[in-house]
DNA sequence: GATGAATGAGGTTTCATTCAT
DNA sequence: TATGAATGAAACCTCATTCAT
């Protein structure tokens, strides 16, 4: 009967946990789409086919649901990068190349809002600040470790290596701005060429 | 007594010019500093010492005084840019390290939040859009045309116009993000930094 | 098998009522504290460390578990004056000595909140306003049968009945409030003296 | 000109004030009626015909507007029992019976819910319980003042000053509860016979 | 018996906008 | 010109209640 008991206990677990990331996802798409503010929970909720109140059950307010939706957003986004196949082997070249492309593909396909993305309110609490810095932190270090073994094996050439995340980081956060409106092919070959430039950044002489 | 009326309606019509453009600079500080939908016209109106009602004597509404206030905003800055001598003489290559120099340095030291300010909801209608995507082309045919001109010279080499220009106008807005919260020389060298960087874009091979 | 049924049944009733008496105590306190309106059911749930939708297995609805809490809490009252040994014995002014001192200590000690306690929302419907009219009614009767006991006997003396037992008892309601932060000595002074001031409402010229 | 525009200011001014007095007076009448969280802004601003919006124009909350009401509520109450001629002149008996008198009538006709109006909610700031505390000691202060007048004369005799006016307080506090639904000369005489019983507590032996 | 989940009505609060003066 | 006042829609949030499991 224990046994029965935990399984039961197990399940609403996961069944809770599986709610919370739909809620979760569902929120970090509208955040991604149109930013903190533009979004209601009213919108949340009605994307969700739920009233607004049974957010309520799971988070305490606005803010939390938010920054844990962004903390999702950001966590996935950092794990695909770093679970790239492409960007696990070959020359350091490649594989910024293929971050890099991969990159800008999710942000102007599934987050057109990523510049906002990360703009949260001025006015939040530390907390929730300090878990967004560091979101961005481990989001950076996916960069910055083919960045400086690129340097290490004569590969690459930097002016600096901060000034050259924060202007790919820069560049690829507006890209959705730049090609979120074209289709197809077309929005392919900007991408590329986005990429392209980006790497002419660690190019060496 | 012509004379007169016609001294008196010029000297209210700079009376009013003067309050607009008061206004303006207010209402694109408060937004540059939290963004668009957190700013209320009561803050902006308090910031000014005046009521809320009398900012509609001069807009029609939020929507079009921001507006309006980016672009002046825009306006300045893209005429301090066109009037720099060094951006008129010497090699592209000069021109454009002096521009790119000298646009950092007004974000960091004047307009530290032009990045939250250019973040307009994207639910605005047409007219708004299209007058500041203007401002935008305006801003960019400084730096397209002297980086087309370093092209045609062969001084420049790039994978394509476009991706460049953006690269380093969504640098530039993030300059504030980053060099903000230094100081003295170490802003300095961080900013000639970045402006090197920025300059590998159009580096030849 | 009848008997182990019958057990069991009665096993069950015994649990059933304890818990019961635990909600009820839960609920008088915290409604004691904040009043009716302040507190929801989910306070009282988690000060039981149990779900707000298990409070409906035993009771209709906020309101009924309240209004039983506060019967319940009233009869324990009453019954504990009802066989107070000095309040049987002796003449009348002694007993009713002995009566008010052993409400305000009651009050003071076990039930500092029970004036808010008893403060039901005026909109209830008329079957719970009665039930507790009929607590208080009872409640009254003690009081009321030594006080004229004592006019009977000559040892009293009082303007009306009526309005001495209110007086009487809403001094001792507020007792609480004035006497809950004295301790030791400090606070038998004063419920002394509270007491030997309200004996001064029936005595004789 | 000076003088119109400080003139008008001065009627903006006393046009506000009578604004807020409203207000205040509703809010008062119904936190009277039904205490305060029974009372909702909706209520407050449907009495008044307006919107609750327009409530925030001159509170920033309903903790503060509550707050403000019950203090002029209180305020108001202690100036009409302060000048009160009949409290002025005359014995202290004659003084105290017709403040009691005035008191008791002001609280059954006018705040049938004095008991809970002072009842503020434990989780207000302290600034505001304070403010309330204030004004619960100048109220008192009436009371008390003809109390030890009394006693310097040798009119009055107590077990002890506070216990005396607490149960003098309890009581008149509760006068709503038990008189309020009498009328006319059947109402009149329950609160005769209220007063007179009170005045047993200062009775000489 | 008890729980987790959901609902919907109602509360407080904010704010762009309008308008008489 | 400018202000004070008011509005109403929409936001965030709370909570008694219901119900399938």
């Amino acid at each position: 009967m224990a046994d029965a008991a935990a399984g039961q206990v197990g399940r609403v677990q996961r069944r809770r946990g599986r709610r919370i990331r739909e809620i979760l996802t569902t929120a970090a798409e509208l955040v991604g789409e149109r930013g903190y503010d533009a979004v209601s929970l009213e919108d949340v909720a009605e994307r969700l086919d739920v009233t607004k109140g049974s957010l309520y059950y799971y988070f305490p307010g606005k803010d939390e649901l938010v920054t844990a939706a962004i903390e999702t957003l950001g966590d996935d986004w950092t794990s695909r990068l770093e679970s790239l196949p492409a960007a696990r082997e070959g020359s350091a070249t490649r594989r910024l190349r293929a971050l890099l492309g991969e990159h800008v593909r999710i942000a102007v396909r599934e987050y057109p809002a990523a510049l906002r993305l990360f703009l949260v309110p001025s006015t939040w609490p530390a907390e929730q600040r300090t878990r967004i810095k560091e979101l961005r932190l481990r989001h950076d270090r996916v960069f910055r470790s083919v960045l400086t073994e690129g340097l290490a094996s004569g590969e690459f050439a930097v002016v600096a290596v901060d000034p050259t995340l924060q202007c790919m980081h820069a560049a690829m956060s507006q890209a959705p701005v730049w090609c979120g409106e074209l289709r197809g092919a077309e929005q392919e070959r900007a991408l590329d060429e986005l990429v392209d430039t980006l790497m002419k950044l660690v190019a060496r002489g």
